[in-house]
DNA sequence: GTGAAAGCGCTAACAG
DNA sequence: CTGTTAGCGCTTTCAC
């Protein structure tokens, strides 16, 4: 008598199991006054269906797996776990969190583990834009991909519209009065460089601005790289008057070399950067704008995507699909128009 | 045929079902010779245990859930997160993440979730040292609060030692020869602001040093809120040489103010501060020397305080334990010795 | 040391 | 619309 279960509430509300799992789950047909009846004597006895026998029987656990790299162990992605959270709950789905630590190995027993589990799909996320090799363990699995984009199978995933956002930093620049725009960019060859770059160029010659060779300097994502990096073009004579960071880190160094050169922000030299990552967004002085990652967007995508696929994962297989989700841009004080 | 199961395995190794469950289990005896057998044969045909069902007959899932307030909202704490998932890892157990999102409500049917989906129990974190209150859902699961103290039942709990990380932060700036110390106090009635205020005290008191009036203000959370209290602070004349900060983000708002006063860090004004959140105690120029509030280590401790618990939640209650955890501190360069 | 039988709590399949 | 029967895949109990 210690946990009260299906055959419980019916005994007590003089129906069979079946009517009440029928009345519960809505499913099957049940009249509207004996549903309600089981409603009742399921809240009076305080009712709590075991999902794993229930999980068991219907091989549906309404459980989905999240494997990340180490979303967790940088700040910057957090929101992704909020965003998927969010709308799991909202699904009356929970989430499996799980993360590898960057090993092949650990990736193996987590995945394993959430098969054990039976969960109904997974949600396999990076922590940024990158082309990703899903492991062979998924492969009779409903998956889709966070922030990164699949090469071996094709399924949904979901990555920032890098080239808008660039293009967007940009032409906001330009239409403040820039005109010469220096693009800090990240010193790595993944998609964001990549596509960002695009961006950048294609605003740049959209507005009839020239590209002249000294429009681009690299940094690796550190404020250290961004200040060594961004130090000596604040020096020359014909320096930028505007700069577009690669992100919100480089940014801050990019403060601390206008600090350094006795330049003011925005002033002297407008800033614009692309993370929305607010505690440094926002606690830098003036506050910075930046483009926003939109990170939780890209978790409530993914579950929602991963729960349709899940739906009609014996019916016809929809062609899997890309989502380039936009950019906004946040506003704060960072850029101003060019004085001459 | 489509998925193995342990009938499979038995059948294919020829022995019953209970001999593979055993030998898999370790549980029961097995001679060694069919354990091998066992094992081999399971590899082979690709077995993966069905955890549902096995937690419908054992009561034992292996599953915890983590339910936290915002601490996937804030990038803070996100370093707890990595602690239970590695901690769970190594002992075999798989974490249920779910968030309440600061709404009781919310956090009553994510509870009830997790009890529908049998979690062995639960770990009740909170982002930042606080008092909690426990949710009577929760009365009869296994439970163990992270950061925070239980005002309504007596269950393990984990907080930082504040005390400690204040004494040793402010040692550290006497021990340099700084005399003038202001503490750039939280505006809350924390746990955190009261443990740290006592460790101030002690500390000055200790090395014999004056507490006057002046060597406590208070700021928010922020940067801006920092620039703002401790700028009129540096005008002065008889300004302190340096600074005890609440958190990284007062002590960025430091900066930003002795950068205002024309002050250099660490010549001019020493900085210490708490938290050590790398991605502003390590960008900031000159990197910022903190007291890390050790997330990580607390996580691991709830997983392992919680699954002793659930060890012997039949047997003997042993007392509920109380873990102060010590804070290290992490040097960086903002501060030096007090020159005359 | 090993196996047969029972059953965890639920839902699917079908009958009425 | 409601009930009966069976069984999801495993572990436990208990006999051998």
């Amino acid at each position: 008598m210690r946990k009260v279960g299906i055959k419980d509430v019916a005994h007590a509300a003089g129906v069979s199991p079946t009517t009440v799992s029928h009345a519960l789950s809505g499913s099957g047909k049940v009249s509207p006054d004996t549903r309600k009846k089981v409603h009742e004597t399921a809240r009076a006895l305080g009712y709590t269906p075991n999902r794993l026998a229930a999980g068991l029987r219907s091989r549906r656990t309404n459980v989905i797996g999240l494997v990340s790299d180490e979303i967790a162990t940088t700040p910057f992605a957090t929101n992704v776990l909020l965003g998927v959270q969010h709308a799991a709950e909202k699904a009356g789905v929970i989430v499996m969190t799980v993360n590898s630590e960057r090993n092949a190995e650990t990736e193996k027993r987590q995945i394993t583990a959430l098969h054990q589990h039976q969960v109904d799909g997974i949600i396999y996320a990076r922590m940024y834009n990158q082309r990703v090799e899903l492991p062979e363990l998924l492969d009779s699995t409903p998956t889709v991909v966070l922030d990164g984009k699949p090469t071996n199978r094709a399924v949904p995933f979901v990555i920032p519209n890098e080239e808008q956002l660039a293009y967007d930093a940009v032409s906001h620049l330009i239409e403040h009065g820039h005109t010469k725009i220096t693009f800090v960019q990240n010193a790595d060859k993944i998609p964001a460089s990549r596509g960002r770059l695009i961006g950048f160029e294609r605003a740049l010659q959209e507005h009839g601005i020239a590209r002249s060779d000294n429009d681009l300097i690299l940094a690796s994502s550190s404020a250290e790289a961004g200040r060594t990096a961004v130090r000596p073009l604040l020096e020359r004579e014909d320096r930028p008057t505007a700069l577009f960071c690669f992100n919100d880190r480089i940014a801050m160094g990019a403060y601390q070399a206008a600090h350094l050169a006795g330049l003011a922000i925005p002033e002297d030299l407008s800033v614009i950067s692309v993370d929305n990552f607010e505690i440094i967004a926002d606690s830098l002085y003036p506050a910075l704008t930046s483009m926003e990652l939109p990170h939780f967007q890209m978790g409530v995508w993914a579950v929602e995507r991963l729960l349709a696929l899940i739906e009609n994962s014996e019916e016809d297989e929809e062609e899997p699909c890309e989502y380039l989700i936009g950019c906004p841009m946040v506003v704060r004080d960072s850029v101003a128009p060019l004085v001459k």
